[in-house]
DNA sequence: TCCGGTGATACTCGAGGGGTATCACTGGAT
DNA sequence: ATCCAGTGATACCCCTCGAGTATCACCGGA
């Protein structure tokens, strides 16, 4: 293996900043070096891989297809280098023989599966070498990347919201999907709806929430979390389809109505494959026998 | 992301080497430096990491829990960063848009799966804007470090014999299990056998194949690919146990008997996740469609 | 036509990665 | 007891290469 062949960190991290940003400038102000010495990495870059990753035309800078690629590419290398060091720094203190971390990092989506996650802290809590479990709350989609750079080490996920792709899983619990709406809305008093008599309502468009980072087209306000969700159906402004689980934190002015065919909420525990830690395992195993 | 929290692709090569070798001058020979560059650099790594990653025991140097768990993520990292200069480099020559590669490298084990692949090449070479397809003979379960570094971009694969961790996939083809006798051997004129009846013969050990690099431990010789194994059955000197499709290699030599409590081989299609080239999509669905 | 803003180039400086020589320590053979 | 082979660490020097400053070349728009 050639040693002019592999790409250095610092060159995956210029070049990420710049197809990100589209601009030397912005990019080098970013990464807090000057603009020129920059310019050179991304040729240095191009010239040892032999090609092309950004037309510069002036006004502006895009990428080309091999550029697109190794966007992504690159972003998966730099996680999982972020992933090492902060795995390596967490498994310090440690004893010296193969063990890794005694303490994991489990993240959640904030107010998603809380009974779940209740019964499985409390069931692993109650084994006799349990590890120390810190919880790890996320914004929507944001476990996969915690999961990823190494902030966490397991997460509860939930399909169809999240993507599975890259990791191990197992599934947890499936649940059926309820519409929650204003109390005060006509549908509200129904005992139950189907999917299409809640979606393109004109008076009452459904929330939209991010997937990859971007937001579907339609009518509905973006939302970010379950707070500013709850506070927009409770002003009479929206509606969402969310997992039965959610009538836990339903509020007063909120009305849950159960839907027939919506396609059903699964839980899942997942982890990185090839990890290999006792403490891991055993709550792995603790989450399934639940 | 402060800079100085970052791992560089030198500093993860060189503590890899370390690591594997457990010896600082081998080390350094095989990384073509010499050995007290790499004594500091190492030093440096544990200092900025904050933990140490080595037992330097005169006589040798053994891993810390910490130091075991950096070599896994530090192997995982560095594959990635590798995949990424390949499929970069690949990508290269190819338009201006986000289109990705045009050819594909599909990674097989060799003489597996004969038929299944022959098929599969004649029907997705059948289609209008199909690629070129580079098929990439693997060893025994090679498959996940091409895939995984970047050498390939799909590959069919075997379970129980290859693992699907950390990739996509989707299953093929499921099939039964023959034993491959020599022919002159008593149990050979059978119509079927039993798993227990193959196993523990003390005139024919069974076969061994390496599972994650290393043999399982056993009397029977140790196999690295179909050809040698083909041999010291013609010769009498060991028995295997193999999927039904193997029967297409046999020579005269060879007596096949179907197994009937064996567990089933299944040959999956599998790509790196978050792969999302139009050609490796058409494959993927020509392969499910057969 | 000039100006604001883009990315590229020229030059200089200094940190740090790499080399050689050597040390300090240990286990084993005599 | 002594020496030797072999380990990794240290000391010191060189020089590459990454980063900064100043500037250029080029384009679009008022």
């Amino acid at each position: 293996m050639d040693t002019s062949e592999i790409l250095e960190t610092r060159e995956l991290r210029y070049f990420v900043a710049v197809a990100e940003e589209l601009h030397f400038g912005r990019a080098a102000r970013r990464l807090g070096i000057a603009q020129p010495p920059l310019s050179r990495a991304i040729q240095q870059l191009e010239r040892r891989l032999g090609v092309p990753l950004l037309n510069r035309n002036r006004r502006g800078v895009s990428l080309t297809g091999a550029g697109e690629v190794l966007l992504a590419e690159g972003r998966a290398a730099l996680c999982a280098t972020t992933a090492a060091a902060r795995r390596t720094r967490r498994a310090g203190g440690a004893g010296h023989s193969g063990v890794a971390c005694e303490r994991l990092v489990l993240a959640v989506k904030a107010a998603a599966s809380q009974e779940l996650l209740r019964k499985l802290l409390d069931a692993y809590a109650a084994q006799p070498e349990a590890a120390e479990i810190e919880l790890l709350p996320c914004g929507i989609g944001e476990q996969e990347i915690m999961l990823r750079d190494g902030r966490a080490d397991v997460a509860l996920m939930q399909t169809p919201f999240d993507s599975l792709a890259g990791f191990d899983s197992e599934e947890l619990l499936t649940e059926g999907r309820i519409a929650v709406l204003p109390a005060s809305h006509p549908l509200a008093t129904r005992t139950t709806l189907s999917l299409t008599e809640v979606t393109d309502l004109p008076d009452l468009p459904l929330a939209r929430w991010p997937r990859n980072g971007t937001y579907p087209p339609g009518p509905g306000p973006e939302i970010r979390d379950q707070t500013q969700l709850a506070q927009l159906i409770a002003l009479g402004r929206t509606a969402a389809v969310c997992p039965e689980s959610s009538r836990t934190w339903l509020w007063a002015e909120h009305a849950a109505v159960a839907l027939t065919d919506a396609p059903p909420v699964t839980t899942h525990i997942a982890w990185p494959p090839h990890s290999r830690s006792r403490p891991l395992a055993r709550l792995i195993r603790t989450a399934i026998q639940l």
